[in-house]
DNA sequence: CTGGATGCAAACTCTTTGCATGCAT
DNA sequence: ATGCATGCAAAGAGTTTGCATCCAG
């Protein structure tokens, strides 16, 4: 496996953090970069094992969750059942279908300054604001 | 039972749209009224009990489905893992503690006029923004 | 009467956890 | 050598579905 920036980046971090850096976490972390859209845990383990085959469930799940608290990724959902991740990490918003839970990305200026001060003042720490819209997409309107 | 305002409202809408009055959908509507504050199913369920007891968790979730189709009830979630109802139409926002999964109200002005307009150019029908803010509530943050 | 609503129970999906093995350090 | 990360399997939570019964209209 050829080792690109981002990799080198990952793997900075990971060190600086006295964690491991695993061919799973490099391939998983690579990867959700290059599909560039939300993906379900279950998809992202399906595109991971074309390269590394043999890779579980879990190890997606735990990896998901130490990129997110890297700040490589963002979590999107819960979002129609099932918890997406997002490679985006510059502020956008998102729109899910109500009816089969698709999701698309939303580029709309949002000041939600006043909201997140209003969550500090509620004693929220580290807020960060994801707006969401919901509606029927275009598909499911048609098809009923 | 006594029948409130609310409860003839309700029978109005359901009369309207070729379906039954039951005591079942009276008591969830107006529990969920007068708990006036996010409730999961189960905890809905609970408090609906203590005035018709046998209601079933189906029940209830077909009655919330209802009530949403309505636009009696406004569905939060999903957040923390579970699907919240909110019995609150006004426009407001949220704050999820992404640790204990707790759900506070925030009232904050927020313009969100260029986001549903980009849903629906992005051919989202019956768009509606709702705001999420995540961070870790004060318990959380005390508590590790 | 008649069909939609209910209650019970079971299934289903996605996510999380426990433990033994293996590998990065 | 050392202990964190992985993989497997199984548990867990919440929600949804199927079907017989019941009751609102």
């Amino acid at each position: 496996m050829a080792i690109s920036p981002d990799e080198t980046k990952l793997a900075a971090a990971l060190h600086e953090r006295g964690q491991r850096v695993t061919p799973q976490r490099l391939v998983i972390h690579r990867t959700l970069r290059e599909l560039n859209r939300h993906v379900g845990a279950e998809e992202l383990l399906g595109a991971v094992e074309e390269r590394i085959p043999g890779v579980s469930l879990p190890t997606v799940y735990s990896t998901l969750e130490l990129l997110e608290g890297l700040g490589l990724v963002r979590r999107v959902g819960p979002a129609g059942g099932r918890v997406l991740y997002d490679s985006r990490l510059d502020d956008h918003h998102h729109v899910v279908c109500s009816h089969c839970g698709r999701v698309e990305d939303i580029d709309a200026p949002l000041d939600t300054g006043a909201a997140l001060d209003a969550a500090r003042g509620a004693g929220f720490a580290d807020a960060r604001a994801g707006l969401v819209v919901t509606g029927v997409c275009r598909d499911c309107a048609i098809r009923g």
